[in-house]
RNA sequence: GCAAGGAUGGCCCAGCGGUCAGGCAGAAUCCUGAUAAGGUUCCCCACGCAGGUUCGAUUCCUGCUCCUUGCACCA
């Protein structure tokens, strides 16, 4: 706590800078989505839209859909927020195809980590406390509420973003009676087809919380030990030693044998005036360096002539039974083979075996030498009798003891403090200690291991390697599972063993109602200790009592077994749409978790479906990663955890959505930075303006659709940008659908943005403002409003999975209102069809040439000093092929080049007059000469902008019609506005102009004078800071920044604006 | 030790045999009555290292280094 780097920040927080883009967020104008979505989730609750789904798809097929249950110990992170948004896009995407989606939450609620929460809150400090303290009823009573009181917690959590389709209501949850039931019934199946078995093994346990450890229950960490080498007596041989390395002294209490590699070369080596035997490729090394004497080698043996070697052990006196195990067993305290377990890289080549503490010295000691598998240890970690001397101590408290006793008794060789791994309690960090303990296993190894690995071929994994290559690599290795632990607060272990010494019946229960009708007793809960009471007369040989075993089963066989387990939550009481019975529980179509997964549940379900009915539980499976921050895994101890409402908060949920969905890779991690988070409201934001683009022109319009679709309305439409969106998006949609199928939310995220931003927004909408301005053709400009309602409705469509409020803001607020038969939210109505009719290969293609072409036009009038809106005489493109049938496209180069005439050719010689450039192969023309026309249509684009610069500055609204007065001394720049007198009414809002070169108009409402260059080939608008700047500085003259003609001051053209309100 | 995934310009992240990444940040400039936006240019001359295949490799192959994750081991 005290170290220096504890001290930096303890929580990330968002940035405060903010990007230019972001500023100013409470602005009238702002978009803040948070405020929208709340009053959306909200909206959609009063309105009881879920409901309405439901209802709606009640007929449909089903797309079964289990939500992998995150456990309830506290508030979601910022993964589990990740992951719910992924299964949300794809649960809201399979109901718009068509499909009943079962989209019941999950929560897993049993198990050691709500157990330690609850003892650090009720201050336990051990299993006998809990017992004698609080009571085991009242335990289990606050860890269910607990869970609980989470799970609520939770529920709202997700929902808030934006998650809210699903059975909120109605979560399955681990410790209802129902779901446990479904554990009960696995095991009774294991059981009967005999893959439930009791083990006696050595296990890793943890003396904290009492209980055996499955692996993937541990977790490794760097623990300082001491390691000894130690000398072991050979008997028969007056001054000879076997030299053996530990790292766990305290285990020798429990040494029976000490292994040997039958291929390895051993040596006799005389040192001190012994003769010590160990590996030869140890031996130089450790004499020289920890004994610090050169070796003499007497002699060599291999491993196989050390066979049988008997020694005296170090501890004889302290550990009685010792000396019971040196009678009893031949073998015992003797040299044993292991050719797996015993190599020449560390220590001396010889290995303690202490068969009750370690697997490998089980399986060599126990299994193949009968040796015994002595294991004085209780539950806490402590000697027992056994034990000798060491009686009552801690284990880990027991090494120094030990240590001292070697060396009183001058069999220490060497001590010395190692770092290594061990291995430590997930929950309580308590370093585990193997012990050889009775406990219940599924039999997973072997030939079921093999039945998995043929399922697994089968499933679809998201992405390919996480099932080709993890997910078998696991199997491949997989061993059988522990199910049963020592502890309180999880499903019982349903089974009743006889007392009688010699009966060996055994009963598993698989629900309530058969442990009722066993038993003859009413069962008040499934849970401990209620059903601990439940005791009754062996059947088998009449006089023993079956008693449950006290174990509870392992947490991860919970969810395990959610395929059928979770039926009632799914399915509701009547079960319905679903089977009734566990036995005819059917298999995911789909799951999504991150990688920690595949030892977790994407095992636990795989076996638990294998175990039971020899079926695979899921056909497609996503594996995502994890959320680092920063290139970094998110620690509380590293402060840089970033959670979900505080993103929630800065930029909307949707945002987040966009955010996590966009930046993500298949089955890799996802590094969040603040900055790109930021970064993904653009897309939110353009989204936003669109509509409110649309909105406002279709109200300024009056806009009422009349086409069916885009399919009708292009058979009379033949303009070409909406020939050419409607093609775009039908590409878009189908590329959608094509992802989504696929189960890439990754690259739909990408093609619905790259939609939005390029082909919507900075593409359509441009194209086709023309058409929508006041003066414009009004068959063209309703088609425009067609086509552009078409499109919008379809985007509302396909951005719904992702921005489930923002579509239906803009449907509930604007487009519903347009439909003929609006749903009353966009989440009744259908995904898009792909109209493949519409889609125009060749046509996007020219459009991308187009396109080039433009950009090119742009930065040669850049470089030349042309603004865009200046007018030029003509624009020729030259290319051999590629301009064949792109006729069609011309007006839109004539548009969008801001060109009189526009020439293709095959070949073209560039005069004086040419600006030259080149696009992806075509050469680009621009004929910059001017006539009269031209210059005074150029000078009225820089006036009209300047005229609609002053409109905002005043306050007007588009459409406040007004009375302008242009006053100006210039005879030439009344004559070049005289032209325009039309245009200047229709597209500024002007219901009277005026050209004057005095003032005729009294009381105005605004007035500002402008000043123009009065070069007469120039006549660009000068800014005022400009002249302002020469007059400060003394000077008499001006300088033009577009012809750079100096000018003196009393010689610029005063232009001056006045206007008012019409009818006011 | 075994296995998997990754390594791309100041930062983030695509692509995966030849032709253009994109975004952010920085500089300049233009433009703006849907957009508290946008355009254009510049900067960044990118593909972990070493070999190989190929007419050509950031992309395929081999080896190596480093990161991340999982598995095994930790006597």
């Amino acid at each position: 706590m005290g170290d220096k780097k504890s001290e930096k920040q303890q929580v990330s927080k968002a940035p405060s800078f903010k990007p230019q883009y972001l500023r100013e967020l409470d602005g009238p104008k702002s978009f803040v989505l948070p405020q929208k979505e709340l009053e959306v989730l909200k909206w959609w609750r009063e309105n009881k839209i879920y409901a309405a789904l439901q209802e709606r798809e009640k007929s449909w097929p089903e797309f079964r859909f289990i939500d992998g249950p995150p456990y309830t110990t506290g508030a979601i992170h910022i993964g589990t927020a990740w992951n719910k948004v992924l299964k949300d896009i794809i649960i809201r995407y399979k109901r718009m195809t068509g499909f009943r989606v079962t989209d019941t939450p999950g929560y897993d609620t049993h198990g050691l980590p709500i157990e330690v929460q609850m003892e650090k809150q009720l201050k336990t400090k051990n299993k006998k406390e809990i017992v004698e303290k609080i009571g085991m009823d009242k335990f289990i009573d606050s860890c269910k509420k607990f869970a609980i009181d989470n799970m609520h917690l939770m529920n709202d959590q997700f929902r808030r973003l934006g998650c809210e389709f699903w059975n909120w209501d109605r979560p399955y949850v681990t410790l209802t009676e129902g779901y446990m039931a479904g554990a009960w019934w696995m095991i009774k199946k294991a059981h009967e087809r005999g893959l439930l078995f009791m083990g006696h093994r050595p296990l890793n346990t943890c003396p904290r919380c009492e209980t055996a450890l499955a692996k993937h229950e541990f977790e490794y960490a760097n623990r300082k030990d001491t390691s000894i080498f130690i000398k072991f007596k050979v008997i028969g041989k007056e001054n000879e030693y076997l030299v053996i390395w530990t790292t766990t002294p305290w285990t020798l209490v429990s040494n029976i044998a000490v292994m040997a590699n039958p291929d390895l070369k051993y040596v006799r080596v005389k040192v001190k005036g012994e003769v010590w035997i160990m590996a030869e490729a140890r031996h130089a090394m450790f004499i020289q360096a920890e004994i610090g004497e050169f070796p003499e080698v007497i002699g060599s043996l291999t491993g196989e002539e050390l066979k049988g070697t008997r020694y005296v052990h170090p501890l004889l006196d302290e550990v009685p039974k010792q000396q019971e195990f040196h009678k009893a067993y031949p073998n015992a305290h003797s040299v044993i083979l292991s050719r797996e377990f015993v190599s020449a890289d560390e220590g001396t080549g010889l290995v303690h075996c202490a068969p009750g503490h370690g697997p490998e010295d089980y399986q060599v000691g126990h299994v193949e030498e009968k040796l015994p598998a002595f294991s004085p240890l209780d539950d806490q970690g402590r000697y027992t009798p056994e034990g000798g001397v060491f009686a009552g101590k801690y284990v880990f408290d027991a090494n120094d003891d030990v240590i001292a006793k070697l060396k009183e008794k001058g069999t220490l060789l060497v001590e010395a403090v190692i770092d290594h791994e061990y291995a430590h309690c997930w929950r309580c960090k308590t370093p585990l200690v193997y012990r050889v303990l009775d406990q219940w296993y599924l039999k997973t190894g072997g030939a079921l291991a093999d039945r998995m690995l043929a399922e697994n071929a089968k499933i679809n994994w998201v992405p390919n390697f996480a099932g080709g290559k993890t997910f078998y690599q696991w199997l491949k290795g997989l061993q059988d599972w522990c199910i049963s632990r020592q502890r309180f607060w999880g499903i019982p272990l349903p089974i009743w063993t006889c007392s009688t010494k010699g009966c060996s019946n055994i009963i598993v229960t698989g629900s309530r109602a058969e442990l009722e009708q066993i038993s003859g007793q009413k069962v008040e809960d499934l849970h401990r200790p209620w059903v601990d009471n439940i005791k009754f007369k062996c059947p088998k040989c009449k006089k023993g009592t079956m008693k449950r075993v006290d174990d509870v089963v392992d947490v991860w066989l919970d969810s395990g077994c959610v395929m059928w387990a979770s039926n009632e939550a799914v399915y509701g009481d009547d079960y319905a749409l679903g089977p009734r019975g566990y036995e005819d529980w059917r298999p995911a179509d789909f799951i999504l978790e991150g990688k920690d997964q595949i030892r977790g549940w994407f095992n636990s379900l795989m076996s638990c479906g294998i175990l039971s009915s020899d079926r695979p539980t899921y056909k497609n499976v996503v594996m995502t990663g994890f959320v680092t921050f920063e290139g970094e895994p998110m620690h509380k101890s590293r402060g840089n955890v970033v959670s979900p409402e505080e993103a929630i908060e800065r930029r909307g949920a949707e945002t987040f959505r966009m955010y996590c969905t966009i930046n993500m890779s298949m089955g890799e991690d996802l590094n969040f930075y603040w900055r790109d988070f930021d970064d993904s409201f653009r897309i939110v934001n353009t989204l936003w303006n669109c509509f409110i683009y649309a909105k406002e022109m279709f109200n300024l319009n009056g806009f009422k659709p009349k086409a069916k679709d885009l399919a009708s309305l292009l058979k009379k439409d033949k303009n070409v940008e909406d020939r050419w969106i409607a093609s775009r998006l039908n590409s878009a949609v189908k590329a959608m659908t094509e992802s989504l199928d696929g189960y890439d939310m990754a690259k739909y995220a990408k093609i619905l943005r790259d939609f939005i931003v390029e082909d919507v927004s900075k593409g359509y909408l441009k194209l086709v403002k023309e058409r929508l301005s006041e003066g414009a053709d009004e068959k063209d400009k309703a088609n425009a409003m067609e086509a552009m309602f078409q499109l919008l409705r379809a985007l509302s469509l396909v951005m719904a999975p992702i921005f489930p409020v923002i579509a239906e803001l803009v449907h509930r607020d604007f487009l519903s209102a347009l439909l003929a038969a609006p749903t009353r939210s966009i989440h009744l109505d259908a995904w898009p069809k792909v109209a493949t009719g519409l889609i125009d290969a060749r046509l996007e293609a020219d459009f991308e040439v187009v396109g080039k072409v433009l950009e090119t036009t742009r930065m040669m009038r850049e470089e030349a000093g042309l603004k865009l809106k200046w007018p030029c005489k003509e624009l020729v493109l030259a290319a051999e092929k590629k301009l064949e049938g792109i006729e069609y496209l011309v007006p839109i180069l004539q548009k969008e080049a801001n060109v009189k005439k526009v020439t293709l050719a095959t070949s073209f010689a560039p005069g004086e007059n040419h600006l030259a450039g080149e696009a992806g192969g075509v050469k680009v023309y621009i004929d910059k000469s001017m006539d009269e026309a031209l210059f005074a249509e150029k000078f009225y684009r820089d006036f009209f902008r300047q005229l609609q610069f002053l409109r905002k500055a005043a306050r007007l609204n588009v459409g406040d019609m007004i009375v302008l007065e242009v006053r100006t001394p210039s005879a030439l720049v009344r004559d070049h506005l005289a032209r325009f007198v039309e245009d200047i009414k229709k597209n500024a809002f002007v219901s009277d102009v005026k050209l004057t070169a005095k003032n005729e108009l009294q009381k105005v409402d605004f007035e500002q004078e402008l000043k123009y260059c009065p070069d007469e080939t120039c006549l660009v608008p000068l800014k005022a800071k400009t002249i302002e700047n020469a007059t400060k500085a003394g000077k008499k003259v001006v300088t033009c920044s577009y012809c750079n003609g100096e000018h003196p001051i009393e010689k610029v053209i005063p232009v001056a604006l006045r206007f008012k309100k019409s009818g006011a």
